[in-house]
DNA sequence: ATATAATGATGAATTCCTTTCATAAAACCG
DNA sequence: CGGTTTTATGAAAGGAATTCATCATTATAT
């Protein structure tokens, strides 16, 4: 059976011409080349060196192995080298989750940079689940989890990312623009517009109207942020967002945030994992790289006080 | 190190889903396949298959690893394979030399069935060398000698092919066109025309010319055996070709062949080899094609007649 | 539930293949 | 013609791969 080991001597024999010197780079004896040489010759039943006065020469077969030889040792070589960047924890692939819609933005400013410095691994970010995000990550179709809501589940860990508020943005003129903080009653006229999501999902449902048991007259859903909240300008509805992707549009659009409720719908994000997932020093980076990448925050901390355009 | 046998156990692993079923198939214990990947782990520093239920299943650097074995099995056996070809005899090259000029138009009619029927055999044929074709063969620049002159040399053997004569072609209209015979007194005043090789290898120099201690007054070089004869057809010169070769002219251009000399120039083709070079059946088969391959006679075998167009 | 079958992991013993050693034979060089 | 370089070869040694026996775990059937 051709081995890894007749290509390396056949290759070194061709580069240096001699035995000897092959067995030399080889780190083997000349008598071992000589046996090995003779054992593959056997089992393949023909020559592939003859002597030519005390050098050897390659035979037709022995040229051929010979290109074989140098095709295959470069793949193997490479395929080492891979192994060994796997190894490093250099290369590998991320499949990350995000269960909040709205945080797709921030991912982004995160992702970036990641890959600028890890070249050898892969990202994919997902956003639609067959069941939930949790249920993904236990299954191994992904390998991280950014949400909201860190369900406890066995084999699994959450670091906390970044703490931020969901805001309600409504249209600069619209008759509450002026207040501070709107009350679920405030809002049963009014169209909320959202992401499509199921409705246990959404926060200002399950957190803000629900317990006030009332809802608000009517319900759509908008795929993309920024259509969201130019429907919002134009008073065509309202949403609840966070604070901080609020801060982004405040300038761009004529809206006004108003806090939900007293104390406001505090949130926080966090990042899920595996326990047992081999430690890889790329995923330690994504981590940092995640905390460290706090997004602006809409006002100063502990006020209720929203700024506004001025 | 990465070896063949460990591709080998990651590719069957991964067809089977089982180490015992791959185990059956490589004719190893269960055990073995256990150590072995166990020691690539090692080795590698990275894990490749994890445990999942009672099965296993392959991590990243497993996954990439399973397409390398994919794609390095697939060449290995094909090396083999085609290793068995030249053990076979089946596959392997014939670069043939050729001493006479007019030969070639001969060699095409053996070379076109013999690649035919070997599909797995390349054939370079060569016409110029550094020295002599004799030295060619000996240096192994050539396998195979297509010459009239089987210069003995150690090492080498040569199988005659068929005998044929050289005879003089002039144009019909030619005073000597109704002699049979011709003499070398008689060819003093013409111009000779042969193909671009030395004068001691022209035939009608050495053994017709220079015996007679007289040449022809004048001597040209025509590469291509067409524009030699359609010269000659032409009255622009005179020139000796092999008699089979005289015969598929003799239809197209108004030719008139003679004998040279009383008892014609006669010749032997051989074909010459190295006494020790591998046996291989296609070697065997090209020199049984080339003696069933004999040229089309100009005259019935004996007889000083030259046929004329009627 | 419990028993049973199937599968992978592991350590020690063994087997087999590779390598080395010692030496011969051949070829080149002055 | 020695001296040197190189390959070939048989026997011995060494080491790595394989097996054996056994355990642990998980899935399947009763």
């Amino acid at each position: 059976m051709l081995e890894r080991t007749h290509l390396a001597i056949i290759h070194e024999v061709h580069r240096l011409g001699t035995l000897t010197a092959a067995a030399r780079t080889l780190n083997l004896s000349q008598s071992a080349l000589s046996h090995a040489i003779r054992r593959l010759e056997q089992q393949a039943g023909t020559a592939l060196l003859y002597k030519h006065g005390r050098r050897l020469r390659f035979t037709e077969a022995g040229h051929y192995l010979c290109g074989v030889a140098e095709r295959l040792l470069a793949q193997f070589d490479h395929a080492e080298t891979i192994l060994g960047a796997f190894a490093a924890g250099r290369k590998g692939s991320l499949r990350i989750g995000v269960e909040c819609h709205p945080c797709h933005r921030w991912l982004v400013r995160v992702v970036s940079p990641f890959l600028a410095r890890w070249p050898e691994v892969d990202i994919d970010i997902r956003r639609e689940f067959q069941f939930s995000g949790i249920a993904a990550l236990t299954q191994h179709d992904i390998d991280m989890l950014i949400t909201p809501d860190p369900l406890g589940a066995a084999g699994l860990c959450f670091t906390p990312l970044f703490g931020y508020e969901m805001v309600l943005v409504i249209s600069r003129s619209h008759p509450l623009a002026t207040q501070q903080v709107a009350r679920p009653a405030d809002l049963t006229e009014e169209i909320l517009l959202s992401y499509p999501v199921k409705d246990e999902r959404l926060d200002i449902l399950s957190l803000f109207f629900t317990p006030a048991q009332c809802r608000p007259c009517g319900h759509k859903h908008v795929e993309d942020t920024e259509i969201l909240l130019r429907m919002v300008a134009a008073g065509r509805g309202i949403s609840a967002i966070p604070d901080w992707l609020a801060a982004e549009y405040l300038n761009e659009l004529p809206l006004s945030t108003l806090r939900l409720g007293e104390h406001g719908l505090q949130k926080q994000l966090y990042i899920g994992r595996r326990d047992k997932d081999r430690p890889a020093p790329f995923i330690d980076c994504f981590l940092e790289m995640a905390k460290d990448t706090k997004p602006a925050p809409l006002r100063a901390q502990g006020t209720g006080a929203v700024p506004q355009k001025s």
